[in-house]
DNA sequence: TTCAAAATATGACATTTGTCATATTTTCAA
DNA sequence: TTGAAAATATGACAAATGTCATATTTTGAA
């Protein structure tokens, strides 16, 4: 709920509702011009770093102009949430800079994380797509920067330019990969090699800090608990039999990771 | 491996490795003349009964013309395999009668099930449409009868019906879904839960014989567990329990549902 | 800075689930 | 039909993991 809260969020979400209708889209692209200032900053989508890592990398420069016009950016504090769970996807949303985790509540409250999305990244796309509520939330795990594209750009990009399917056909075909392998690891593998696995995962995901070892993503035990899929004392336990294993070293979040190929071996991941 | 096996499969294998080639494809078509009065029956998508269930449903005659000139139907026996991880396809299979199940072996070579397909649905299209080899391995469970439709169609009716595209772009967000559904679930539901749930899930899937209690998939102990993501043992305990506690009743693989909302109750699904 | 709240850490213990051994039943091919 | 192999069933036990209690450390707001 938190992007839709107080005066801003309110009139962000009027928008949301209205999108579809050209007419009130210009009504939000003006309001967009007045508020940006203030609150956030527009980006060029035609100079865009992260625009060519992402599934807008092949796209005519005539669609893009089309893109840059109907775009709205937000920047986002750590902890702060994109979206919700339940409610009704308007557009997409594509990270600029920062790093978000999507996360689904489980029956006892307890949070599950099931993807994670970085730059050049799209959110919030498979609910919108799929013409659903979100099934997962988002939350920026570190501070971001992300611009949102109504829904209706996207539909006429897709009926306008078949690669452009393509391309999201590639990113939900390579998410359902994902996904599926999780489900065999959730099933067969015992906490302890899926907490390596997911260590190695964070590492390839976000990369490591200038120093080499020091990963760039930094999150609470209870968030690598929840990402692992075991309780927040096992996670902790474990991280604490790695680091007197030398495997990884730690001081508070940020975690050094020292033995890479240790880690693969607790990780039961040959070859 | 199954389907290229004997003197039959391996022209299947061959027409396959050239399918992308208008020469050969047609040659392909020949050999698929001659074949198939021999060993499958050819249907006709024109007036296909499981087109209409299927991504195929909108698409414009004369692309229904084309895909059927150029599939390839093939039955399958309980237990064959359609395609097997690691291979490379060269197009995607759609199920015209029948159950197939997608399965990925895990590291101490035990099966998981990650999803199941039925009449109208399409199978071996993710890493299709992904370019890569398969992930998983597909397996019939019940008699079925199966069109395979090359890569090359595929591909030029994304290129022509933008609508096609959402069918599939749908398509993949539904396993998606489902697909991160299973991760919450085997994560933080126990055991006896997700057995609760999946056969509810195999009864909505596959539903019920005419006398509307006994389910109409039949899988074996082995492989309910492999969907449930537990050991055999407990699978079969838990199905025992389930029996004394009149939740349901079975005679060898034939499962009677008897008291829905207790299945519900035990899966801890409310509303 | 200071203090309360949150996060991290650790021990003790209970519960769940898997493994192994071994019956018993079913299936299927000779 | 018959017998061997596979599938199903059940008990005993061990291992993995979660839960609860509690201590310690860290964090962030007043």
């Amino acid at each position: 709920m938190l992007p839709f809260n107080g005066f801003f969020g309110r009139f962000l979400l009027l928008g949301f509702f209205l999108c579809d209708n050209p007419i009130f889209l210009l009504n939000l692209v003006l309001f967009k011009k007045i508020m940006s200032k203030k609150e956030d900053i527009q980006h060029d989508c035609e100079h865009c770093h992260s625009r060519y890592k992402s599934i807008f990398c092949q796209i005519a420069p005539d669609e893009v102009k089309i893109i840059n016009e109907n775009k709205w950016c937000q920047s986002l504090e750590k902890g702060q949430q994109l979206f919700a769970e339940g409610a009704y996807p308007h557009g997409i949303f594509c990270v600029n800079t920062g790093k978000i985790k999507i996360h689904q509540m489980g029956d006892e409250g307890r949070e599950q994380i099931v993807r994670f999305a970085k730059e050049g990244d799209v959110v919030g796309y498979r609910a919108m797509l799929a013409g659903e509520k979100y099934s997962s939330s988002a939350t920026a795990i570190d501070t971001t920067s992300i611009c949102f594209i109504p829904k209706n750009v996207i539909f006429s990009l897709i009926e306008k330019d078949a690669n452009f399917s393509i391309q999201l056909i590639k990113l939900l075909s390579s998410n359902l990969k994902h996904a599926e392998e999780s489900i065999l690891h959730l099933a067969q593998k015992p906490v302890r090699e899926r907490m390596a696995e997911s260590l190695l995962f964070l590492k390839e995901m976000y990369g490591l800090e200038p120093d080499g070892i020091t990963m760039s993503v930094s999150l609470s035990r209870e968030e690598i608990a929840t990402l692992v899929g075991t309780a927040t004392e096992t996670a902790i336990r474990l991280l604490s039999e790695f680091k007197s294993k030398k495997l990884l070293s730690f001081e508070g979040r940020k975690i050094q990771i020292i033995d890479v190929p240790g880690l693969l071996k607790v990780a039961n991941i040959h070859d």
